[in-house]
DNA sequence: GCCGCGTCCGTGAGAATGTCACAAAAGGCG
DNA sequence: CGCCTTTTGTGACATTCTCACGGACGCGGC
């Protein structure tokens, strides 16, 4: 189990005694689905490799509201929680274990020490970064300006499994896209309506996939 | 002009010779009001430290309504510049001289040099990092969860001058918060009739500060 | 002056979205 | 089955967005 950093892309090309150094030092995690991986007040001294599952991170308002801003998937890293989620304690960001997960915590010494040493690890860094801050460009993006129809259309096609279904509650949905419960029933409904959808209680079965992707390209 | 470093508080603790350094191989540009520091296709490739000025940093939908992300202030630094805007060209996000600008121009390399050798300018630029992602959970949470007559008043109070005066058009305020231009001509109209502001061509005066502070923080 | 002209602002009507309060339906479980 | 929780449906209304105008203001040319 000592080659996971073979999983990260950025990280392959480091060389084999950072590979060790990286291995050796650091421990190996795992989460229960549903368990805080960090949150307010709960901000991790370590930079998270995901080597399993994935992680969603979100922000709540006051109002018992709640939008995804993105999600971590295996072979992606958290550098977000090591720097930003400090500084922002007033407001509520919070990550998710969306199914069980598993990672590779690395301590700040050791990361501080890797990104003085390894041009490749800096990249690495930087790259999740800059993927990180082009997600909430795009959350921003949504939010300001495309209409709920649409991204709801997209949020289904993104979410669907290979059958065509996504499993999620209506609640649920709307927390992806930062808005009410109510418009997302009514919306569906009109995709019902429509033929595109076909809802049940906490799935939705995509039947018109074309239909929906329609609507958010031409649009 | 030499001693530009001494306006970072992040710099100051760098020792002598990464200081020559730093000012040694940096250039210093100017910029007039207006001019695009940075924008779709113009990434430049160095991190920018802002001496004089401030960058106002802002997106565009395809409809044509914008919205400001945030503001670099003097004394801080386009760290995002460097890193996320390439990967994001598809959509189109810019930094915009608001007033005339002196910024100190660092090529990657010495910048690279310097994230390698220097514990202090590690931490230099993860807290831009951090100060910048901030400013974008702050700009979601507001679209996604606040009422526009909140955040207009929020913003009002914002970019007042000493004299209590804002000089902008409704179209610029409207694009600060993104939203549009009718909306907040209507907020304004409705301040006024309360007496919280008075209206000209091109500047708002507030003449109830308090009653604009309570609508902020009481709703 | 006063005539154009571009920018800025006001307005009405209707669509889209958000809020609130409740009720109905669906599923789990003893 | 009866009871409970979760999920979904619905109406009424407030807020925000969009579209299509028209009028007002400031400025330069005459």
């Amino acid at each position: 189990m000592q080659d996971w950093i073979e999983r990260f892309e950025g990280l392959k090309r480091l060389d084999e005694r950072l590979k060790r150094k990286l291995t050796s030092q650091s421990r190996i995690i795992t989460l229960k689905k549903g368990s805080v991986v960090f949150g307010p007040g709960a901000s991790p001294e370590n930079l998270l490799l995901l080597l399993d599952g994935t992680v969603r991170v979100q922000q709540h308002s006051d109002g018992g509201r709640e939008i995804v801003l993105y999600r971590v998937q295996a072979g992606e890293s958290c550098v977000l929680t090591t720097a930003a989620l400090l500084a922002y304690d007033d407001h509520s960001a919070e990550g998710i274990a969306e199914t069980d997960v598993r990672a590779a915590a690395i301590p700040r010494m050791v990361f501080d020490d890797l990104i003085a040493t390894s041009p490749e690890f800096r990249e690495f860094v930087f790259k999740s970064y800059s993927r990180r801050i082009t997600d909430l460009f795009y959350v921003i993006d949504e939010l300001a300006f495309r209409r709920v129809d649409i991204r709801l259309a997209q949020k289904l096609l993104d979410l669907q499994d290979r059958e065509g279904v996504v499993r999620a509650t209506h609640q649920q949905l709307a927390a992806e896209l930062g808005t009410a419960r109510e418009v997302i029933s009514r919306q569906l409904q009109e995709f019902q309506r429509r033929g595109w959808v076909k809802l049940s209680r906490g799935e939705v079965k995509i039947e018109n996939e074309n239909a929906l992707r329609d609507l958010v390209v031409v649009v």
